[in-house]
DNA sequence: TGTACATCAGTGAACGCGCGTTCACTGATGTAC
DNA sequence: TGTACATCAGTGAACGCGCGTTCACTGATGTAC
């Protein structure tokens, strides 16, 4: 049954960069077939160019689609947090959890598209869609108060940024040894501890 | 010019493992062919089954390999160092560097291959590999003295690898742009600051 | 409002290509005498 | 030590398959009158 309206077309369109934002984020880029995407929106792959431009164009619609999704998740806990350490315990529990290891298709977009986003070529589009998420998710991150000004402020975020997403990353690369757990708990500890620990 | 010297088979063994273990680092598993492998080895794609069950038999391989070069240059650093202080340096600083970013194929496979390993099945002979490699640098990095009982070595060790690969692929992923300095930067200041910075 | 027709979103077959793997073959190596 | 022959490491063509992308076609949608 071919020919659908204009806003059956759209919403298709959106069907596709959010069954992709899933699909990449679980298989991996090039671990996802055109054809699957088309099908997990419930189309046939024969149309898809009358959507993108290219796989590649998608993957870079799908990557700032999964980073919105996980920025307004991200400010909604912190506009419902009491102050700046609850709003802090309340982005980085969910985020080194059991439950974010197992499912990567809807969890952070950093961790899951970091590695293949590091190996696409500097002009990929992908690759810009990817900074300006991580830039978003900074952003909520140095807005909690966290002393000092803002340069500390920020880099304080990346540093944190980068021991929840390396925790997350190896938890999910040892799943199933006793190690996986130990990754995320350890982050726990580092990031929440209320006494920072001794080193 | 067909059969090698069993000598030269070995030789030719190890060449593809290493040629492996580079590229796999560089381009992911899926990223380059068995022919490649097998061409970077001097070799044609034919003979890949001579030496190895499958292309992930040898990923295996080639991970623990991998790792295998990493660990004893992490060990080298820290008989080169005059006190656990100055190990840690000696391994924080060159992994968190302009040249670790820019150089995957030699730098540590934990970074290269998490996203990769994270992906594979629960039995791919990989998954083992990476978390036996992983165990290898957490033990080099807990046995530095940091003080306190085995338990907080050893919790300590795994926040800071999970810091330090964070950084790194992040670094990677948003090469290019400000912030992936800015990465390697508040890694190395979080990790290597004499005093612990205040959050 | 009703009719005639142009548009175009989606279909499914087809394209060239590269993949992992197999296999018949080659000829130097290694061994038995 | 020298010779005859079995072994087997490596070659390159071929296998079936799935990929990203293209395209002729279909028929409901949307528009002009």
């Amino acid at each position: 049954m071919p020919r659908s309206s204009r806003e059956q077309a759209d919403q298709n369109r959106v069907a596709i960069t959010e069954a992709s934002a899933r699909l990449f984020r679980e298989h991996g880029i090039r671990g996802v077939s055109v054809a699957d995407l088309m099908a997990a929106a419930g189309l046939t792959h024969g149309g898809f160019y009358g959507h993108f431009a290219s796989k590649d164009a998608l993957a870079a619609e799908a990557c700032a689609n999964a980073f919105a999704r996980s920025t307004e998740r991200w400010q909604r806990r912190v506009a419902d947090a009491a102050d700046g350490a609850a709003a802090r315990q309340a982005l980085i529990e969910p985020f080194l959890s059991a439950k974010a290891r197992a499912s990567p298709g809807t969890s952070c977009p950093t961790v899951a598209l970091a590695g293949d986003v590091a190996r696409e070529p500097a002009r990929a589009p992908v690759r810009a869609a990817f900074t300006a998420g991580v830039e978003g998710l900074v952003g909520v991150l140095s807005a909690l108060p966290a002393g000092a000004d803002a340069a500390d402020r920020r880099a304080t975020a990346l540093a944190d940024l980068a021991t929840m997403v390396g925790a997350l990353l190896l938890a999910r690369a040892t799943a199933g040894q006793p190690v996986s757990d130990e990754f995320l708990a350890a982050a726990r500890v580092r990031l929440l501890a209320p006494a920072p620990a001794g080193r």
